[in-house]
DNA sequence: GCTTGACTTAGAGTTCACTCGAAGGTGTAG
DNA sequence: CTACACCTTCGAGTGAACTCTAAGTCAAGC
């Protein structure tokens, strides 16, 4: 026998076996192989596919911005510029979202010392905080 | 006449009067004080708090969480160590978010120099990427 | 006085990403 | 044969966070 079953495939990737039927009913995941008695058989490529896909998914890509990749991925070779495109706005996306959570980290801990000295109501960005980093 | 319209309020925050009035129903914005013929009238404290949540809600906060906060202001000083925690706990989840943003950034300058070399799939993380990194 | 436009409210509707329920098939153990 | 675990499909339900609609108020301009 080879391949994993939907819930050892659950077990590896952390989703529910709900949500691996889900990608593949939106086409997230190609018609995953069948057992002979129809229960799913995933491959390690499927998971692999899966992982790839979490990674673009916790950095925040939709789901429909992927299922527009995987299309493009479908298309072939010819769609590779397009693809890469996408992936380099991702990056950048990432790499924004990235910078601000930095800004807000230091304003953070900005907040916190000022906790350590009760000087701060810390419930607004005050006209001084604003100026702070300017 | 003194404070800003909601439309004004809007364009300064840049979320729409949908949500600053959602905000308010929900406990997030103190109710905002009135003009003569009812309409609002947002303070630069008004202001700034919506800023301070936005900085959270950016961070990955949600809106519940925020509630929980901001009720713990409410009540006053003795709750200012409770804030301090629930902060300095928001501030290591925001670590954590930002510790894994950049491995995949690295993934995707990864894949990024593959599709330079066409020389990826670019649908599936491998067994060669699982590798690369341990 | 009438129209226009910005506001008000309460409550309904939307989107996203799941998550579940119901009804049924299959395979193994007792 | 029956019980049970595990799977199947389809369609409906959920929760978070908005987003919009309808009906009404009010002040300013023509």
């Amino acid at each position: 026998m080879t391949g994993y079953t939907i819930a050892q495939a659950s077990q590896k990737t952390g989703l529910s076996t709900y949500t691996l039927r889900y990608y593949e009913d939106i086409g997230l995941l190609e018609p995953v192989e069948r057992a002979a008695n129809g229960h799913r058989r995933y491959s390690d490529d499927d998971l692999g596919r899966v992982s790839f896909l979490l990674k673009l998914r916790d950095t925040g890509m939709s789901l429909e911005d992927m299922q527009q990749f995987v299309q493009l991925y479908r298309e072939g070779d010819e769609s590779a510029a397009l693809r890469h495109a996408m992936l380099s706005e991702h990056r950048q996306r990432v790499q924004a979202r990235m910078e601000a959570l930095q800004e807000t980290l230091d304003y953070i801990d900005y907040k916190l010392a000022m906790y350590a000295n009760q000087q701060d109501s810390c419930l607004l960005e005050t006209q001084a905080e604003r100026e702070r980093t300017s």
